[in-house]
RNA sequence: GUCCCCAUCGUCUAGAGGCCUAGGACACCGGCUUUUCACGUCGGCAACACGGGUUCAAAUCCCGUUGGGGGCACCA
């Protein structure tokens, strides 16, 4: 018996179905199967499950797929289960031969009427395995009926261990018989997720808490099939914020494509805030992939579904980007309109440190450098001080008082506080609205050594001075 | 309807009977620092859903109520 969970190595997939996008729900799963995998030096796979083809897209496989990349997931290999059908043919012989799938006749019509009747009874609206009793089998097929096929549970109460949720009761009589194989022959996910985890010896089956019946069920149907059963884990289920109902149902907002294009948020930001949501480390500041894979472990994450917060998220995209360096960002800076002559590592420097999104930065872009903006000169008391200064440092003979290297700008500002007899807002205020147009931003003598000499004389004393 | 899971500050959580007049982080508010934002620092606001038990003692155990999440497809 204790064979039968032992793990020869860690392997972990994430397996999402090509019938739609990807929302922050799907890619926390990602996330934390990716985390687990490279903690312990394991393999992380991904599988296309798109055994249902009326629903499948190529073109979703594709979006799904660069969202990933986009978050920074790195896996060994793909496949894909529609290139596997034969396996599962073979699979569904196994358990004919071991008398564990059998032949169902009902159509959908009539299960569904079967069901609604069951709930308007009180009953739970359980398979009542009917197509099992040989006189209506008899009478199903005398009526030509098709059959679709179904497993057939172990009726049987076991404890399952869940990394997440610890031990819990389950009382297989309480489940239907699922259903394998589609009257035309073809095979549902119940059978194709189990046939592709044993085949791959996935050791750690890391899903959503929509699942644990489903992971009772088919930890019988590993048994059936003679594989391993892996180990489960079933986190809590995001919530959106407006309390709208849980993620795994929901589409728009929340899809990993629009929060990407919107621009607001880095894949660094998301993926630390979704690999610690739930857990109570949630705002930590270290988010390397490195960091986050050595500190994880399901017994961090709490049972309750957490809220998707996006005002912590922003909060933590703000904070991330920070503490960027230039090196890792320069090249997104070059794509900004206007930095053509700019330092960009200067720039970089000045309004890392005041910015929540990246897009910001075009702001500040455009208030540093284009001509569109309204700036305002200083006051003539200011004005007449700052610019027989600015002259003087520009002097080659006064080189201990050029503008250059943020020392030198901040003595320029403190001897120009003592010549004005003027201190705080009632100085800097009127130069930043001078400089930017802004009466907020980064420090003023960072923004002496940004915009230079020639520009700062422009701004701080008017063309024709 | 039924089965499973859950219930602590605005948010994420710590808490496995006395260490809890409930701790942390983020947010928020205020002081300091200061040249604005930020950083830093100091402080503040702020929660055990409700009702019954058990116990010398309950956020912690039990029961009920209420509330939330999930499952109950020829979807995945």
């Amino acid at each position: 018996m204790a064979a039968k969970t032992q793990i020869d190595k860690i392997r972990l997939r994430f397996a999402p179905s090509p019938t739609g996008m990807l929302h922050a729900g799907n890619a926390r799963i990602a996330i934390l199967n990716f985390l687990f995998a490279k903690q312990n030096n394991g393999e992380f796979l991904l599988r296309i499950d798109d055994t249902d083809t009326a629903r499948s897209q190529k073109i979703f496989e594709k979006a799904i797929i660069n969202d990933l990349k986009w978050l920074g997931l790195a896996w060994q290999k793909t496949m894909r289960q529609s290139e596997r059908m034969h396996i599962y043919a073979k699979a569904a012989d196994t358990l004919r031969k071991n008398k564990r799938l059998y032949p169902c006749y009902e159509t959908p019509d009539e299960l569904a009427l079967a069901r609604k009747l069951q709930l308007k009874n009180s009953q739970p609206p359980i398979y009542n395995r009917d197509s099992l009793l040989p006189e209506k089998k008899q009478q199903y097929i005398l009526e030509g009926r098709k059959p679709h096929f179904r497993f057939k549970l172990e009726h049987k109460t076991i404890a399952i261990n869940d990394l997440c949720r610890g031990e819990s009761k389950i009382n297989f009589a309480n489940l239907s018989d699922p259903v394998l194989l589609r009257e035309d022959g073809t095979p549902l996910y119940t059978l194709t997720s189990v046939v592709d985890d044993g085949e791959c010896s996935i050791s750690h089956i890391v899903r959503g808490e929509d699942h644990v019946t489903n992971s009772a069920a088919q930890s019988q149907l590993f048994e059936a099939l003679g594989f391993h059963i892996p180990l489960f884990a079933h986190l809590p289920l995001m919530r959106a914020q407006d309390n709208d109902g849980p993620l795994s149902k929901r589409e728009g907002s929340l899809s990993l494509q629009k929060i990407r294009e919107s621009g607001e948020v880095e894949a660094q930001s998301l993926f630390a805030y979704l690999a610690r949501l739930g857990t109570a480390r949630m705002a930590q500041v270290e988010s390397s992939q490195h960091a986050l894979a050595k500190e994880f472990s399901f017994r961090n994450f709490g049972r309750a579904s957490p809220i998707f917060d996006l005002h912590q998220l922003a909060e933590i995209n703000r904070r991330g980007l920070a503490a960027t360096d230039f090196n890792d960002i320069k090249k997104r800076l070059a794509s900004l309109p206007l930095l053509n002559n700019v330092d960009q590592a200067l720039f970089w420097e000045t309004f890392r440190g005041n910015i929540t999104h990246f897009d910001d930065l075009a702001r500040w872009a455009d208030l540093s450098f284009s001509d569109k903006v309204k700036r305002e000169l200083p006051p003539r008391e200011i004005r007449s001080v700052i610019c027989e200064m600015l002259t003087a440092s520009s002097s080659k003979q006064d080189a201990d008082n050029q503008l250059v290297g943020i020392t030198n700008c901040e003595k320029f500002l403190h001897i120009l506080e003592e010549r004005l007899k003027l201190k705080g807002a009632k100085l800097y205020r009127p130069l930043r609205l001078a400089l930017l147009g802004c009466p907020t931003g980064p420090e003023v003598a960072r923004l002496f050594i940004l915009l230079g000499q020639k520009t700062l004389t422009q701004r701080l004393c008017g063309e024709n001075y």
